[in-house]
DNA sequence: CAAAATTATATCGCGTGCGATATAATATAT
DNA sequence: ATATATTATATCGCACGCGATATAATTTTG
């Protein structure tokens, strides 16, 4: 093989693990979403709101790194199975505040065991997941300054 | 917040900066690879055929992590781009053999500098990305051994 | 204050990604 | 030898993920 082409090798890639290993754990967490009738993007708009309560589109557009042209559909499935609210917001009616239902907030206790199942079948040491996380997360905010300038 | 639910926090995950940087990367090729007209799915599947020459499906759908129900499809676009072609094993003609035409090659050529911009972009020390690339590969062969038993 | 720019959300079309299923070719078993 | 099982590929339907664009509400500008 070629010098000139060794770039070019899948293995030689760090964006193609990243890429694999993503659509893996989204696999992984497949039957485990399904008993709370999730998909994993629909999960995590919902731990976001698990958190916060409420929350307008834009932030959480903004919180998960996702366009409106992905979280709009997905929210109304959201609000279809019951789980959220949609209402405009009083002082400026272009904001759309996100709020958990009741049904919204029991799904929560449902979902509980969940990080702890997947962390598990993730098998990684303590250290493996710390840096992975600070890695992954210097990327984030190595983004997201770049989008601010 | 109660403790009982740290762990549903999103910044407790470690899937989801996965799921964030893979996308966020995925963003970052797309201008780089609009001029060779291709998508990144269809891309990786350029670097398996770049490094081969010729491959079966069953093959490609292992190296990739990806089911026949993605890949078919995908290579019929390839296919209608020009950039490879489509012929059944001789010995068992279940087996999809995919080569790379001759305009194929040519985009190989073409494809030259994508790596070096992806990576420069990308801002990680040679120390993070090499822990990065070892722990994901580590994720992804965990992966592998357990579909094997 | 009215026109223009900005902002937040929604819609459209396309290409995945995947579970479920179908189909065709080959291998295995009785 | 033939019925059965297995294997490789293809098809279907659904849910993203995103660039481009539309629409409505608000802000800025002249």
């Amino acid at each position: 093989m070629d010098k000139k082409y060794e770039a070019l090798l899948l293995k030689n890639q760090l964006c193609f693990p990243l890429y694999a290993v993503s659509n893996m754990i989204i696999r992984k967490y497949k039957p485990l979403l399904d008993e709370l009738d999730l998909t994993y993007t629909q999960y995590i708009v919902m731990m976001v709101l698990w958190e916060k309560e409420e929350v307008n589109e834009k932030t959480l557009c903004d919180s998960l790194f996702l366009k409106s042209n992905t979280i709009t559909p997905l929210l109304n499935k959201l609000k279809d199975k019951g789980y959220i609210k949609k209402e405009k917001a009083l002082d400026d009616e272009r904001n759309l505040v996100i709020s958990l239902t009741d049904s919204g907030r029991v799904l929560k206790e449902k979902a509980i065991n969940v990080p702890e199942c997947i962390s598990k079948e993730l098998n990684l040491s303590v250290e493996e997941a710390g840096l992975l996380y600070t890695i992954l997360y210097k990327m984030i905010n190595d983004e997201k300054n770049k989008e601010e300038e």
